[in-house]
This record gives structure tokens, C-alpha cells and sequence, in this order.
DNA sequence: AAAATAAATGAATATTCATTCACTTAAAGA
DNA sequence: TCTTTAAGTGAATGAATATTCATTTATTTT
């Protein structure tokens, strides 16, 4: 018997990685990434089944890797304000050091993959968020509203501002970096906007 | 001699964005929307130069229609809250009305064509946004902050809402459907986040 | 050390791809 | 009406694509 090697399977995934975000989805192909990988092609078909099943397990991996960083230090029993805090600091830290996968989920989340993708995983993340939500509003903080809408208005602007950052050029021509400072000070206007004024 | 057959030209448009929404960037051929158009490939070659000026240009000229719509009700001179409303409820409409089209600049977005498309069309809108904060941060309405950050927190929410609209099944699991009443709840979020709020 | 076996390969295959070309067709202007 | 000319075509081209296969190689087990 012989053993896979996993040094070279951990390759050809983050190679397909770097590949998907290089040249898109559209240009991205299973020989060109047994070329980058320096690997025969039916090497890459000992690995998965077929391209599909590439992408797919890798985006999997790839997503269930990052989600459960977030949900190691997700607390959905905070105070809301706090909460936000926590969540924007560590998603932005994330993905700030890993641009190359903030991209990749850029893309695939338009793509066809969408659908193959959206597993148990992600879920699991998304019940921890309905839970916070729900303990805010038990609490009185917000007021009730689908999830959509605070998912919408308590992070979409903080993936934008992200997405801003990774192209370089962004809205006003100019380049575009994500401080410190611009993180929290946007942080602090999505809670400002969710958070009951008290009468 | 002999005209083009106009027809014929916006049917290749048409089909062009229909076939990259369902089949994605990835899936998209020359073949395959000669065929859906039942036309001959050769013919698609007198009117784009090739594959990548095919995709270009539908995208400008879809870009340009419907940022000349915007444009058009687009008036910078209006009160910080009053010209939020409008936009928003503007661009949802178009973006409900034109489904399709949301999707394409979502993928567009993502994909290596972006590049190719940023052209002058979306700086002459970016323009008419940065006038609007413009007047606004002058009139004290608002605080002075980088316009990625305006941007991100008043229209980011808003495509978010969109996607989850047009994706059908949304975050929570269930059947999202973006109604005036959460679209205008979620407009008076944005507004109440980035208005100051008077000492 | 030999046998057993899965990993790994280089070279194929059939298909799809973007693009071209020699040709036909339709209509505008003479 | 006839000439001119671009529009439109069907069938081809070669390159790239996904996937397979007969074979070799490395490593574990005996």
C-alpha cells in the first residue's frame, strides 16, 4: 500500500484557490491547475471525483475553516452593542488576513456554486446569529425585524467596505484602506442605526 | 447594400445576459448563444470582435441604461434624508423590475470583467453620489467620513435585501420577500445611522 | 525481501471551445 | 432593373477542455 500525500493535496487546494481568484471561475480549468501544482492532471482526479467536486469540497473546506474561527469566539448571549463589536473585529481581522479567500467567497457566492455550497455549515453560523438577534430584541435592545434586515444593515456594509479595500480602487478612484479607525467608527453607525433610542 | 437587423442585434444582447445568469461566467460559450438564438455563430462575430468584446459591451450598454434611469431622478440639491428615500426606493425598483439584470452585475461584479467594464458611465454616477454627500456634510446634516463609508452603510444593505430577495431562500432557511413596508424600515435605519443626530 | 496495492503518472480521447472562411442572400442606390 | 456591398451563413479549424487508461512507482504488510 502507499499513502496519499497530503502535503500535495493541501497544494492543489490552495493552488485551485489562488487560480479561482486569478483568473475568475470563467477562466479556470483543471489542466492549468495540474500545471501550477507541478502534478500529473489524473492525479487530481485520484483527489475528486470531478472539476465540480473540486470546487465544491474546496470552497466547503475553505468556508468551514474560516466559519469556525468566527464561531470559536462568537458569543450569542452579549449585550448587542458588544456583540457587533466582537463580530466586526474578528470577520474584518479575518478577512484582512486572508484576502485571498474574502475574494474567492466573493465570487463564488455569484456563481453557480452557490447553490452546491450552502451546507450545514454555514447554517450553523447563521443560527448562531438568529440566536443573538433573538436575545437583543427579548432584551429590548432593537426592535423585531426578519434577520434579513440586520444581517443586511450590521454587516453588508462591513463586507462592502472589505470588498472596497481588496480592489484597491474603489468608489471615489482613489485607494481605498481599511483602518482601524474607519472599521469601528462604521461599526458604531450600524449599531447606532439598530439600536431602540430609549424614550 | 444591407442593414443590420436591429432585432436580431438585441436578441443576442438578451439572450447574452439570460444565458451568463443561468449557466454563470463559467458556463457561458459563443456556440451556445448562437444557438440559443438560432443564428449562425459567424453572425455574432460581425457584431462583437470577439468573446470578451461581446460580454463587454452587453454589460456597458445594460450599465448605461440603467444608470441613465437613476441619473435621471437623481437630484444631488435634495435634504440628506429626502435623497436616501428617493434612491432607495428608486434603485429598488429598478432592481425588481429588472431581476436579471441585478444578478448579471452581481456576477459582473465579481468576475475578471469588472475591470474591463469601470468605465465613465458609473464615475458620472459616482459623481452625482459624491455631490450628494458633499451637500450634506456641508449643510452639517451629516459627519465628514470617507464617501466608501457612506456608501457602504446607506446602499450596501439595500443590494444585500435585493440578493436575499432574488435568491428565494435567504438566510433564515425561508421564503424572503422584500415588501415596501421592510425596504422603507430599512431605509429609515440607514438614514438614522449616518444623520447626526442634533446636540 | 517479496508481494500486494493504492498513488501517481504521461499520453491519450472525445468533446467543446473561440474563431475563421468561402460562400450565399438581401436590400440600398445607380 | 441591375450592380454593389455588407449581412448572414454552414462548415470547417486548431486549440483547449474534462476525463480516462495502461503503466510505473512508492510504501505498507507479510
Amino acid at each position: 500500500m502507499r499513502n496519499r500525500d497530503a502535503d500535495k493535496q493541501q497544494l492543489v487546494k490552495q493552488k485551485a484557490i489562488e487560480l479561482l481568484v486569478k483568473d475568475g471561475f470563467e477562466g479556470f480549468s483543471v489542466n492549468k491547475l495540474a500545471k501550477a501544482c507541478g502534478i500529473s492532471v489524473a492525479t487530481i482526479y485520484i483527489y475528486y471525483k470531478d472539476k465540480d467536486d473540486l470546487i465544491v469540497q474546496v470552497a466547503i473546506e475553505e468556508a468551514t475553516r474560516l466559519t469556525n474561527e468566527i464561531l470559536a469566539d462568537f458569543n450569542p448571549e452579549l449585550p448587542f452593542a458588544e456583540g457587533i463589536r466582537q463580530q466586526w473585529r474578528s470577520r474584518t481581522k479575518q478577512l484582512l488576513e486572508n484576502p485571498m479567500s474574502a475574494v474567492f467567497f466573493e465570487q463564488l457566492r455569484s456563481s453557480t456554486y452557490q447553490d452546491k455550497v450552502h451546507g450545514s455549515i454555514v447554517s450553523q453560523f447563521k443560527d448562531a446569529m438568529g440566536k443573538f438577534m433573538h436575545n437583543a430584541i427579548e432584551r429590548g435592545e432593537i426592535d423585531p425585524l426578519p434577520l434579513e434586515v440586520y444581517w443586511s444593515v450590521a454587516y453588508a456594509p462591513m463586507y462592502n467596505l472589505i470588498r472596497f479595500h481588496n480592489e484597491g480602487k474603489s468608489i471615489a478612484g482613489r485607494n481605498f484602506k481599511l483602518t482601524e479607525e474607519i472599521m469601528s467608527q462604521t461599526c458604531e453607525l450600524v449599531i447606532k442605526a439598530l439600536k431602540k433610542t430609549p424614550a
